[in-house]
Parts: structure tokens; C-alpha cells; sequence
RNA sequence: GCGGCCGUGGUGUAGCUGGUUAACACAAUUCCCUGUCACGGAAUAGAUCGCCGGUUCGAGUCCGGUCGGCCGCGCCA
């Protein structure tokens, strides 16, 4: 009857029936039952309920424990007797008897309920206590969908035979222009923070053909809306040999599809606990041009799709195809950045695309200009100077396929996945115009 | 940055057209309970209702300002 030394995790108590093991973890509730104890105890692989019985040397301790102490648990595995089962929850068929209680480390008094029904917080007030709520199961399911996500991605990306690469993080111009960007101190000089890989994936392209990125990017657009950030994690694709935005469409449509199949397989219970139902994906996704969105919302044609333009298309996508997903190609030239291919038919617009997906843009991309002297010339229009992005322009004198690309937002992706209505929700530590970690004060310090 | 809404014990909320002990749930403290299912029961403590000023005999409730928050828009992923 000598305990085994080593931890058993909770997900692996039911081989252990009849065994004595040392569970460590968190309580997460007790039951207190006067002459009897219960407590659930949480690790990184689940709950199971523990029993202290009237008899144990533990149940003084039991009673005082505060809940989210880290305790060592001595016991042993009992399969419940066939009354006492709860199918509801997990390991609801055994439970862990109580020999040995040790106090790990002691909680404070929680400021909140963090109980599975109870918890119910203000955003604010979650995100002011993210080093405490992040314990909670809701919050973890989500964040285990996001690395799901981003996962997939990555592997989806390899699977594909595009090389993985580190775009910087300090920059020494800005790529696309115009957007706000944050400035930082460099030595006696001045740099930003990037807000996009793009020309960088598109010079690494241009070595190894097909590249993907998984990056942080900064925007210091004073944006104060459910969905967005100044700090966000960017997934990153460029491919070459292209003969056409489609190219690039197909490739992004395979991604998504990819990672959607993937959270269905492997976050299953995470969904449940949601209450999420991915978007459906159905074989060739809808695709329209910028033109023929506004005919079909009746509206007058403009350079962008508003959001409240976005979440129209997107309804009656769904209503006419059962599609959430819609992809958008040909905007104006003019309204994209520099480096996006015009038509060549009709140079007014371009080959830009993005995907939508319940009234939201998840993706964008589309194909690129790969030929120097045109380049050159947007260059000139967009008003950029040749000379801060002398790099990138040096890789395009040298011999470029047709090439294009796409990006994706993997916390705007989390977020409509699981429908959380703020894209804070999908953000384990969100930066936005009030707040980094705490909020800002007039001061703009913390 | 502009527009709308909100700000009540630790947390989440109620408080109707202003009327004097500000209510409820959870958490907390004390007690009861040997099978509970992020239990049950009893009691106790805890809020000058974001802040400043005004109207009024009287303000959580009305008005103005201020600070904070949320949502919408522009822009985007």
C-alpha cells in the first residue's frame, strides 16, 4: 500500500483504480458536508472530485484550505458506487479518497467567484485580474482553441512546403504607409515597431518560394471598437509562381478549412463548454467581386465594404448558400497599398481579396506586383520614399515570379470561432488605446 | 477622434414617474449537515450609490460638469 512517489495527473486517475497515487493541483470548490468533505482539485489535465472522510486525519485541514490553494493530495482511487455517479463531469465515476492532505501554498480570499456557473465578470474586471481568471476553465478552453489555431496554421503551412521565418520586430520605415505606428527610441535614432511582415515575407519569397510567418504586429491606430488591438499575432503566407489571385484564394480557402477541421477534432470538449459551433465551410466558398457585393446589397458602389456592409454580404451569403464564409476580390487600386497587383484588364482594380466570415474580415491578400518597373511607379503614386524601402526594392530588380499572399488575425480568428463578442475575450494579455495589462491614466502610465 | 449608453457592498445585478431601515445572488465570517456534484440550511458583517457642484423641505433616482467604462462609426487583421 505504499504510494506511488510520482504524481498522477488527474486525467490519468481511472488506470489507477484500486491504487494509491499523489495528485497535486489547485481546489477549485469544496463541498463541505459537516463530517464529510469534498473538494475538487484541478490540474493541467482536468478535475476530480476528492473525498475526506469523517475518519481522516485530513479534515480539519479540508475544512480551512482556502479555494485556488495548491495542495498535495494522498489517496485513493475508488471507482463511485453506482448512486453516487455523476455523468456530468468529468471523472464522474471515481473519485480520489483522501489518506494525506498537504498545503502547497495558501490562497488568499478570492476577490471573485471563479465557480464554473458563477463566474460572470465584467470584461474590465477580468482583464484587471488576468493573472487570476486565466485559472478558470472558460477562459482556458479558449485560449487552448487559439493555440489549436495557430498550430494549424504552422503545420498546415509546413505541410505545404512553405518555410517558416522570423520577420523582425523593429523596423526602419513603415511598410504600407499612412497607418499610425508606434515610434521607439533606437540608440540615437528612431524606429517603429512593424505593423506588418509583408515586404519582409515578400524578400523571403523571393530566396525560398513559399513562406509563412507567425509574428506579433503593432498598430497604434486609436481604434476603440470590439475588434481591435494594438498588439496582435499575425499569420503570415506568401507563395510564388502564381498565375493568379485565385491561386492565392485556394491556398488561403485550404488554410482555414485546415485549421477549422482541426479545432473540430481537437478541442472538442473546449467547444462544448463554449457552447461554440464552428462556421461552416462549404466545398468552393462563394467569391465576389467588390462590385458585385454592392449590387447584391443594393447600395452605391464605393472603395470599401463598411461593416455594416460586411455583415449584410455575409447574411445573405449564408441565407443563399449556408456558406459563413465569403470571399471579396477586386477592390480599387487606389484604396490598397502599393505593392497590390492592379488588373491587368482593368488597372482601375486590383487583385485584392478578403475572406469574411460572419460579418467580420478574417484574411487578406491577394496577388502582388512582382515586375520592378511598376513597382516603381506605385511606389511614386503611393508617394513612398525609394530610399526606406531600398531592401525590399532591391530584391525586385534581381528576378521575381508572379507571386501573391495572405494574412490572417489569430485572435480576430479565436474570436469568431468561438463567437466571443470582444475581441479582448480572445486575447490572453490584450493591449488596445487604455490599456497595457492595467489600464492607462491620463498620465499614460500604468 | 466623433456619436449613444452606463458607473450602486469584494463580484454580478435590482432599485418604477425623487420620500428617509438601499434590495437580491455569489463570495466572506460563525454555526448545523456522512454522499455532495463548482451541495443544502441558519445567522453575522460589509455600500455615505464614481467624483464635484446645482435644483428641491428631501436625490442612488432630476440638471450641469468631470473622471472612468461599454457599445457604435471611421480604419483595419
Amino acid at each position: 500500500m505504499s504510494p506511488k512517489a510520482q504524481r498522477t495527473l488527474v486525467r490519468d486517475l481511472r488506470t489507477e483504480v484500486g491504487n494509491t497515487v499523489v495528485v497535486k493541483g489547485w481546489i477549485s470548490v469544496r463541498r463541505d458536508q459537516g463530517k464529510m468533505v469534498f473538494f475538487d482539485i484541478r490540474d493541467r489535465s482536468g478535475t476530480v472530485q476528492a473525498v475526506v472522510l469523517p475518519k481522516s486525519e485530513a479534515i480539519e485541514l479540508a475544512k480551512e484550505t482556502r479555494l485556488e490553494s495548491v495542495v498535495s493530495v494522498e489517496g485513493k482511487v475508488n471507482e463511485r458506487p453506482e448512486k453516487n455517479r455523476n455523468p456530468k463531469v468529468q471523472n464522474g465515476d471515481i473519485e480520489l479518497e483522501v489518506l494525506q492532505l498537504t498545503t502547497l501554498s495558501q490562497a488568499e480570499v478570492l476577490p471573485f467567484d471563479m465557480s464554473l456557473d458563477g463566474f460572470n465578470l465584467d470584461l474590465t474586471t477580468e482583464l484587471d485580474h488576468r493573472a487570476l481568471t486565466l485559472r478558470h476553465p472558460r477562459l482556458q478552453a479558449i485560449f487552448k482553441v487559439q493555440a489549436v489555431i495557430i498550430d494549424s496554421f504552422r503545420e498546415f503551412m509546413k505541410q505545404q512546403d512553405f518555410f517558416e521565418f522570423q520577420a523582425p520586430a523593429m523596423v526602419p520605415a513603415t511598410a504600407e504607409g499612412g497607418s499610425e505606428v508606434f515610434e521607439i527610441k533606437y540608440f540615437d535614432s528612431k524606429a517603429y515597431l512593424t505593423q506588418s511582415p509583408q515586404l519582409y515575407k515578400q524578400i523571403v519569397m523571393t530566396a525560398f518560394e513559399r513562406v509563412f510567418s507567425v509574428n506579433k504586429v503593432f498598430r497604434a491606430e486609436p481604434s476603440a471598437t470590439t475588434r481591435h488591438l494594438t498588439e496582435i499575432v499575425s499569420l503570415d503566407a506568401e507563395m510564388a509562381f502564381i498565375d493568379s489571385w485565385k491561386d492565392v484564394r485556394d491556398m488561403s480557402e485550404k488554410t482555414v478549412k485546415y485549421i477549422l477541421a482541426q479545432v473540430q477534432e481537437k478541442c472538442a470538449d473546449e467547444l462544448t463548454l463554449l457552447g461554440a459551433t464552428l462556421p461552416s465551410m462549404i466545398d468552393e466558398t462563394p467569391t465576389l467581386s467588390l462590385t458585385e457585393v454592392f449590387e447584391k446589397l443594393g447600395v452605391p458602389a464605393d472603395k470599401d465594404l463598411n461593416p455594416e456592409h460586411e455583415r449584410r454580404i455575409c447574411e445573405i451569403i449564408k441565407e443563399e448558400t449556408g456558406s459563413d464564409f465569403v470571399y471579396v476580390y477586386g477592390y480599387p487600386t487606389r484604396a490598397k497599398p502599393f505593392y497590390v497587383y492592379p488588373n491587368a484588364e482593368n488597372p482601375e482594380f486590383n487583385e485584392g481579396m478578403d475572406l469574411l466570415c460572419r460579418g467580420v474580415e478574417w484574411l487578406s491578400g491577394g496577388r502582388r506586383i512582382n515586375e520592378y518597373n511598376q513597382l516603381m511607379e506605385h511606389v511614386e503614386k503611393w508617394g513612398m520614399d525609394p530610399a526606406k524601402i531600398e531592401m525590399f526594392l532591391e530584391a525586385f530588380r534581381y528576378g521575381v515570379p508572379p507571386e501573391g499572399g495572405f494574412a490572417l488575425g489569430a485572435e480576430r480568428m479565436t474570436m469568431q470561432i468561438l463567437g466571443l463578442k470582444n475581441i479582448r475575450e480572445a486575447t490572453m494579455f490584450p493591449r488596445d488605446m487604455n490599456r497595457i495589462d492595467g489600464r492607462l491614466n491620463d498620465d499614460g502610465e500604468v
